[in-house]
DNA sequence: CCCACACGTGGAAGCGCTTCCACCGCAATA
DNA sequence: TATTGCGGTGGAAGCGCTTCCACGTGTGGG
């Protein structure tokens, strides 16, 4: 072999016998080349094995290249949901695809000063935050509009993308009712993610519109805070014959603390989730919950970031019911 | 605002009084600096909000800071595997500790030329491989030693940070002959993956050392193989009275498996994983499982990629068996 | 026939940083 | 007192790339 060299840009001009502003050219897409030029280049690039150093591009165009991805709330919780896991990694998988960096950034939930500082690093090229707060978002510099986005919900500024809560919540309430449940409770997720909100208000709405009265227990994710809300709600309303989860993590959690009860389910009380992750099917019994497309939604904000692409305000996936055994 | 200008290394050098030299030695801390020249660099860092441009210091010190990690074997099963997960949030949260960014790839099983590929993109400052397969890891070029290690098994060139398979399994196995069980089959990881050899010759001890046969089936680390697997165990050796499954997931799979024959657990057959990933205490029996310090193990390997620290051949971490419902 | 005007091209100036090197003073040694 | 050594310092040369700019060319219209 000739040394140690990894082939440079220079090598590459050298070798098509063009200037290095026209390999730069060529390689980079932008501005015009002939014909001629762009194969020579693309056979010296082939040649060579050329790989353009992101350091240096990156420094040059100074537009960064990486890609940020910001998880609010960084707790024990956060990382054991296999929806931000998922989350996590299409994203990334995502950013991969198109050679972009990524750095994954866990912050902490009442500082929003953090996710702006995190914003204002240089080199940055895009940012996405997961599961963001109002104050959160509304702290990130003007200077990144169009360049950030939301899984969960936006701003007006900060476009977003999320499951709809609405209508998949409607789904799985108004299963429940039909299937002659009369007295349907509620787990929430943590109160300061805004997108509960909309989840809670659904759910009333089909309570109420069935005769019933709401029964809401917040939650915030975790399996260990359904299993103590289930606790809760059978003290609270002892003819609860139906529980509605905004996670399927915590509708596992309620189905133990159901069964350490001694509830039967769905005999006694039906269960439902929201999320279908993968152990929603292998519970016992199997969980009744609606799905939505993750992998879609989370590739979709992190396309949108890299490619600054304006997609309007907020774009929402359906979730659909997907009736196991459990309800 | 003084308009938008992020302050760079030179501002920082005008408004300490010092040359960009000396102000850059402070940040980096490399180098000799008077302590004068220390604390009024730090007071300038610290007025002007001075953070360092990744790209152009990897530029400058041709040294890369990224940390690559790469996932073999990319597949459905990957991606839903908890275990994995958690070995990437937590290497990728190290990283980003370290103010380093991330890149994630997947690569696929039988090409090791693209771990090759991956190694000899510039500005790497580090690999972190994840379950790799030893052509993969052969296939590194050596430039990268020192800046390599595998989450799994390694080879002589390329440090490795693993669970103790070998006394994990025995102690599941273990546990599952003291409680009486007598014929115990296993299922397997991935052929592919060498660290399942440890374990299978593990448990074919401890069977044979109990006056047992082995009866080993193939596993892929999913549920729905391990369902699948279920079955044909019993269809095999209906006299079967124990499983074990070198994966949580693939246990979670062969409860549900089982439990479609209508066999009982821990009644008829026992069934035990190995992982302890956070739905083993959800399923319906809790699952019995070994659990390991994954944190630990990503967080060193991580760590190990980063300093440089050279740590020998191979890390094991503890393995220890947690008793549940399930056997 | 000359000017305007695209288009393709190469020269050269940086992007923000690290680091080699030469330099300077000062204390310790001879 | 002359010599060394060394910690601290600034100048300057890049790292590999993008991109502005000026400079030919070949076309078409006036």
């Amino acid at each position: 072999m000739t040394g140690q060299h990894t082939p440079t840009l220079d090598d590459v001009a050298r070798a098509a016998g063009v200037s290095r502003a026209t390999a730069s050219r060529v390689v980079t897409g932008q501005g015009a080349a002939s014909r001629q030029a762009r194969d020579r280049v693309a056979a010296a690039v082939a040649m060579l094995g050329y790989v353009p150093d992101a350091a240096a591009r990156a420094l040059a165009s100074r537009s960064g290249t990486r890609l940020a991805i910001a998880v609010i709330g960084h707790t024990a919780a956060v990382l054991d949901d296999p929806y931000v896991g998922r989350v996590l990694t299409t994203a990334a998988h995502t950013a991969a695809e198109r050679e972009v960096g990524v750095s994954l950034h866990w912050l902490p939930l009442h500082d929003p000063a953090s996710l702006a500082r995190l914003a204002e690093t240089r080199g940055l090229g895009g940012l996405l935050v997961v599961n963001p707060t109002q104050s959160a978002l509304d702290a990130v510099p003007r200077s990144l509009r169009g360049r950030v986005a939301a899984i969960g919900v936006g701003t007006r500024h900060v476009p977003s993308f999320d499951v709809d809560n609405r209508t998949g919540t409607e789904g799985v309430v108004r299963h429940l009712a039909n299937t002659g449940r009369q007295r349907i409770a509620m787990v929430t997720g943590p109160s300061w993610l805004p997108c509960g909100d909309r989840a809670v208000a659904a759910y009333r709405r089909v309570v109420h519109a069935c005769g019933g009265e709401p029964r809401v227990v917040p939650g915030d994710f975790t399996a260990a805070r359904g299993a103590e809300a289930a606790v809760e709600i059978m003290a609270r309303w002892p003819d609860t014959d139906a529980v509605f989860a905004l996670s399927d993590l915590t509708a596992l959690g309620v189905l133990d603390g159901l069964h350490a009860l001694g509830v039967r389910v769905p005999g006694d009380v039906a269960v439902a989730g929201f999320d279908d992750i993968a152990f929603a099917c292998l519970s016992r019994p199997a969980l009744t919950t609606s799905t939505h497309p993750v992998e879609q939604i989370a590739a979709a904000a992190a396309q949108a970031v890299l490619d600054r692409h304006d997609t309007g305000t907020a774009t929402f996936y359906p979730s659909t019911l997907v009736v196991r055994e459990s309800a």
